[in-house]
DNA sequence: AATACGCTCTGA
DNA sequence: CAGAGCGTATTT
């Protein structure tokens, strides 16, 4: 039998499978999907079988046999493995990255060399003989580190010792220590052998004889007995009972926020959308829904009732959430209602839980999993229905290799399983709502809030007004005054920093220098609590000058608002309040996130401050007042989301007020009150800005209207990677159609990322039946010169953003 | 991507 | 002529 291999090289002309012979001790157990250790070249690497058959187009003598079957269930099923291939071509992605991508990280390869003695007689080195000890397999680090490198070469030559490669799992299956209590009459004869003297293990054995033929963890017997574990060996040795190890998961650190919600009776339009969804599932339709909600209208009670429904049918359900809207109390609900048949998958899990989760997948011990992008790829074998949560989100389309989006993975996922996908938002994304439109989707709607309060009174602030009077402070009059309103009547407040590009800086007021990353070619990010200065891309860090390094004034400070400064003005503002600050520094450590989250929810803060993380899933009952400080940050990014964005997350931030039985209030700071963006998305009035933003994108030929590709060059000589770029764009311009749009090449807006220059190339089109044979040529005739020279070239098609 | 091999250059 | 340093071919 010949299996058909990808191996864990991730390059260009290894992208294929490559033919191996399946030794006869396998052939009854190797299946497509498992995973195998098989000699490449001169080393051993990590594959994946993809096909068995009978016959190689090699010749006999060319074939090596698989060295080892490391799964004796293969890790990726049929379905999956199909997945992969579809993957890695809408992706232009590697195969060995789409298959990888679907697992958890800890079952990637970790390869470690080893020195294998074949005849210590022969080796006279005294050195060497001192460095071995006697032993007969080494890690050839130790070697590397004892500098015996070079008697390691002349023992291979001489073929005394060989090196061999080791693969393993980067995290192994936890197991712990059993101990199984003999019988009583044995531990009696045991007893009597103990003498007296030795109190402990004779106190021990006692305790025992109250539990004899029980299984209990080694630790548990130490917790319990109060006796060392020292002393348990001994009596272990005497034959009081048997050691062995047993399999467990992990267990990640429970939940302590209550959702306490009762689920109450839905109201009429969500048991419209709810019947919808459970008719389709019922007639095993492969179709997608959008299920458009204002904010607080119950989209999750209608995830849950639909879920609850297909598992009733023996069907499984995945519901992904974007990363930070991944909070406790999201999933807390899930849990209350699901029980242990919910599997939640995080990034605040350690890479053993993410294993361990995965397992409970596989074996289909749950049935229910609740996570980030990767869960769209949990190894169910029978799934029902598939939702997207905040489908609008942009995390769920990957950054790197292979640069999939979760939704057309879900999609294609469903037609496999001819299961509905229900993609909900309060707003959804331009390309989901255009498709609804025109009937792609079936759109659901729910116009009211749950419990029919008001939407919250939104006021728009212009900032420029403020700054006319004189006040230059981050706060208005009007949200200064709000926040001290509900601090005297004791309710809660959110006050949301929308960090992006708005992070301080350090500006000479002399000169004007910015101070800018020495690697990178975008200014420096002062953190406070440190006194240093931080690239955002790159991780360059340093000590915050004293004086301007261009022009050497002493004039030389921060500017901007970060959410530390922030914190200091309502220090100075409200010093009587107590403030929760949720921004990346102070949720770094792992459970600081829910530890803030429920602080926050038992009233011990007046006023959580915070960025994009606090947008979304907040749902506490004393929230009356958001305030947003800056608007219009989003605004001007060179992207054409932009305007789409600043709807999106100014929607989504004041649906975090009033969302209980006290109404809501929220004051948005800006200084462009005009921008339909934000005039929209005051009172939440999505088709209006839906119906503005679509004649925007159609002038300028954007999504959804065009489909975009964005070609990206990066080299670490500027007039190569202009010269490069230029290439690119004229093959892509002699191949593609000519209706199909290619702009530029141009520098990108960041033009340098650690030390290296980034020209970018961006391709519109309607249709382009071509683009990835185009593409696919264009990697195959340039890549491996360019790579050469040095050149990296990244395709992503459909790019969340363009910058 | 990682390795081996073969080429040139350097300092005897 | 060993040994480093570098480009190139190869991987079933």
């Amino acid at each position: 039998m010949i299996a058909e291999v990808i191996v864990d090289v991730a390059a260009y002309p290894i992208d294929r499978p490559f033919d191996y012979l399946v030794p006869a001790s396998m052939a009854m157990v190797i299946e497509s999907g498992s995973r195998v250790k098989v000699p490449f070249g001169p080393r051993k690497v990590l594959g994946y079988v993809t096909a068995l058959k009978e016959e190689s187009d090699l010749e006999f003598g060319k074939l090596k046999p698989i060295v080892e079957l490391i799964d004796l269930e293969p890790a990726i099923s049929e379905e999956l493995l199909d997945l992969s291939k579809w993957l890695a071509t809408q992706t232009l992605s590697y195969e060995i990255d789409a298959l990888q991508v679907m697992l958890p990280a800890a079952m990637r390869a970790k390869y470690e060399k080893f020195i294998i003695v074949n005849d210590s007689e022969r080796i006279e080195d005294l050195e060497f003989l001192r460095f071995l000890a006697g032993r007969k397999r080494i890690p050839l680090k130790e070697a590397t580190a004892s500098g015996v490198l070079k008697a390691v070469k002349r023992y291979v030559e001489q073929e005394v010792i060989t090196v061999d490669t080791a693969i393993n799992q980067k995290t192994a299956v936890k197991k712990v220590r059993m101990i199984r209590v003999v019988d009583e009459s044995s531990l009696i004869k045991v007893l009597e052998s103990i003498q007296p003297n030795a109190r402990k293990q004779v106190e021990l054995i006692q305790w025992m004889l109250g539990r004899a033929g029980q299984t209990i963890s080694a630790k548990k017997v130490v917790e319990l007995s109060g006796i060392q574990s020292s002393v348990l060996k001994i009596v272990i040795e005497k034959g009081a009972a048997f050691e062995e190890l047993s399999e467990v998961y992990r267990e990640p650190e429970g939940s302590t926020l209550k959702d306490g919600k009762i689920p109450q009776q839905l109201t009429n339009e969500q048991q419209t959308a709810l019947q919808q969804l459970t008719i389709s599932a019922d007639n095993r339709k492969a179709e997608t829904f959008l299920l458009h909600g204002v904010t607080g209208s119950g989209k999750t009670e209608v995830y849950l009732r639909a879920i609850k429904h297909v598992l009733q049918e023996g069907r499984e359900a995945i519901v992904l959430v974007p990363e930070i809207a991944l909070t406790p109390q999201m999933t807390a609900r899930f849990k209350e209602r699901f029980g242990v048949l919910v599997a939640v998958m995080h990034s605040g899990l350690s890479a053993g839980e993410k294993y361990d989760e995965w397992r409970k997948i596989r074996r289909g011990e749950v049935k229910v999993v609740v996570g980030a992008r990767s869960a769209i790829f949990a190894p169910f074998e029978n799934i029902g229905i598939i939702i997207l949560d905040e489908e609008h989100e942009s995390t769920y389309k990957q950054e790197d290799t292979p640069r999939y989006h979760a939704r057309d993975v879900a999609i294609r996922r469903a037609e496999y399983y001819n299961c509905p996908v229900i993609l909900g938002s309060a707003t959804p994304s331009l390309e989901s709502y255009a498709r609804a439109s025109k009937g792609v989707y079936s759109l659901l709607t729910l116009t009211k809030r749950a419990k029919n309060q008001e939407l919250p009174a939104v006021t728009v602030v212009d900032m420029r007004e403020e700054l006319k009077t004189g006040n230059r402070s981050m706060f208005s009059v009007a949200l200064a005054d709000a926040v001290r309103l509900r601090l005297e009547k004791g309710e809660q407040t959110v006050l949301f920093l929308n960090k992006r590009g708005f992070s301080s800086f350090v500006l000479c007021r002399d000169c004007g220098t910015v101070v800018e990353c020495p690697n990178c070619d975008i200014s420096l990010t002062y953190h406070r609590s440190h006194e240093q200065l931080k690239c955002h891309y790159c991780g360059h860090e340093e000590r915050v000058p004293l004086v301007c390094p261009e022009c050497k004034s002493e004039h030389i400070r921060f500017f901007g608002t970060g959410t530390q400064k922030a914190e200091e003005e309502i220090a100075k503002l409200f010093p009587e309040a107590r403030v929760l600050r949720m921004d990346v520094d102070t949720t770094r450590k792992k459970g600081s996130h829910e530890r803030i989250l429920s602080q926050f929810s038992e009233g011990k803060a007046d006023i959580l401050l915070g960025t994009q993380m606090i947008a979304k899933g907040l749902d506490f009952p004393n929230i009356t007042l958001v305030g947003v400080l800056a608007a219009d940050t989003t605004l001007h990014l060179a992207d054409f989301r932009a305007a789409e964005k600043t709807f999106q997350l100014m929607t989504q931030v004041s649906g975090r007020a009033g969302r209980h039985e006290l109404p809501g209030e929220v004051f948005m700071q800006t200084y462009s009150p005009e921008h339909y963006a934000i005039d929209l998305a005051k009172a939440q009035h999505y088709e209006p800005f839906y119906n503005l933003e679509m004649a925007a994108r159609r002038q300028y030929g954007y999504p959804p209207f065009y489909f975009v590709t964005l070609i990206q060059f990066t080299h670490e000589d500027l007039l190569k990677v202009a010269d490069f770029a230029d290439k690119g764009a004229r093959f892509l311009k002699g191949n593609l159609s000519p209706e199909t749009v290619i702009i530029g090449p141009t520098a990108a807006a960041i033009s340098r990322v650690n030390n290296r220059y980034r020209y970018q190339c961006l391709i519109k089109y309607k249709k382009e039946p071509k683009l990835t044979e185009t593409l696919q040529q264009l990697i195959k005739y340039y890549r491996t010169d360019w790579i050469k020279s040095g050149l990296t070239m990244t395709v992503d098609i459909e790019p969340a953003s363009i910058y």
